[in-house]
DNA sequence: AAACAGTGCAACCGCTCTGAC
DNA sequence: TGTCAGAGCGGTTGCACTGTT
């Protein structure tokens, strides 16, 4: 795995490390204790540099580093602490016992990553990536059908419901669009004002940021409250569920402009039935039945990334 | 069976941060 | 206060492995 050796211009050995340097490195390690990774190369009596040797103590040759698929609570915190934190991968693998940031990096760029953006989420700030979704499909979609989505759009933003209004208008059922036209704008200004309610007024849109909420003693959740009235609106025909929130009232708040949302943002409840050793297969069928949104094939995801 | 494409991940690179002086 | 070296971090690379044609 990984590079092929090579010699660096000072003559220091690169790329994989061989199983005698692995046992060199800890038995110093374990002598003599880890740091001054400068000189302990040399009184290890590795060809490494020092940076090289504190990466493979740290990354792999660690005694408590975990090995292994994640499990769907590890999967889960990433998401939500990558929600709050970013590409915060040290600050992430803090709060992962055994995983380093390298790994939980790895793991997400080859894994969580792409599946978001398949389920149509920006990885980057957790928000519905609208313009990976097929809205047209959506209105014409038999299991989403008028009524599921009226109640879906709830959570998604005036933007969305617009753009929605929009492909409606166009579309050939032009009674389920008048329908749609109507009930949607009505949603719109019920969606505007129920976040404006949610705004306390000392907050301005450009200083907002999350809040933590700590749903319980192990599972730091995270992102912003949906509201009573529309989490029972949603979780009445969906799969979504709201949140069950102790209420917060700092953690109640998002910024309609903002259009940001996590995973967190509905119950992640319905995941929890799953086993730690089950597979991905069960894992991309919970996620998907958080967003059925279906990505066109034709496009190609890559462009948007 | 071979060629090719896609995926996973260890390891490296280069920038930033931090503390000692 | 400024400088420097060491340590840490996030991004990127490139090869082994696996799946597909």
């Amino acid at each position: 795995m990984g590079r092929t050796p090579c010699c660096d211009k000072n003559g220091l050995k690169k790329g994989p490390w061989t199983p005698e340097e692995d046992e060199k490195l800890s038995r110093y390690i374990h002598a003599h204790g880890a740091g001054n990774w400068r000189n302990l190369p040399k009184n290890a009596g590795l060809q490494r540099c020092g940076k090289s040797c504190r990466l493979r103590w740290t990354n792999y040759l660690r005694p408590d580093i975990k090995r292994g698929r994640f499990s769907f609570e590890e999967e889960e915190t990433i998401i939500q602490l990558h929600s709050v934190l970013g590409n915060k991968w040290s600050a992430i693998a803090a709060r992962l016992p055994g995983r380093t940031d390298n790994e939980i990096k790895n793991y997400w760029n080859t894994h969580i990553r792409k599946r978001l953006l398949k389920m149509g989420i920006d990885p980057v700030t957790h928000a519905p990536r609208l313009d990976l979704l097929d809205l047209s499909s959506l209105l014409t979609s038999p299991q989403l059908n008028l009524p599921s989505l009226l109640r879906l759009q709830t959570l998604l933003n005036p933007e969305a419901l617009r753009l929605a209004m929009t492909l409606a208008s166009t579309t050939a059922a032009a009674n389920d669009s008048q329908l749609l036209n109507s009930h949607v704008q009505n949603q719109i200004n019920q969606f505007e004002n129920t976040f404006d309610q949610q705004i306390p007024p000392n907050i301005d849109d450009n200083s907002f940021q999350f809040q933590p909420m700590f749903q319980d003693n192990s599972m730091p959740g995270f992102g912003y409250q949906v509201p009573d009235q529309i989490g029972a609106d949603f979780s009445e025909n969906s799969s979504f569920q709201s949140t069950n929130t102790n209420t917060n009232t700092n953690s109640s708040n998002s910024n309609s402009n903002n259009n940001n949302f996590n995973m967190d943002s509905v119950s992640l409840s319905s995941a929890s039935t799953l086993n730690n050793g089950g597979g991905e297969d069960e894992r991309e069928s919970f996620c998907s039945n958080l967003f059925k949104f279906e990505i066109p094939e034709s496009w190609n995801i890559e462009d948007f990334m």
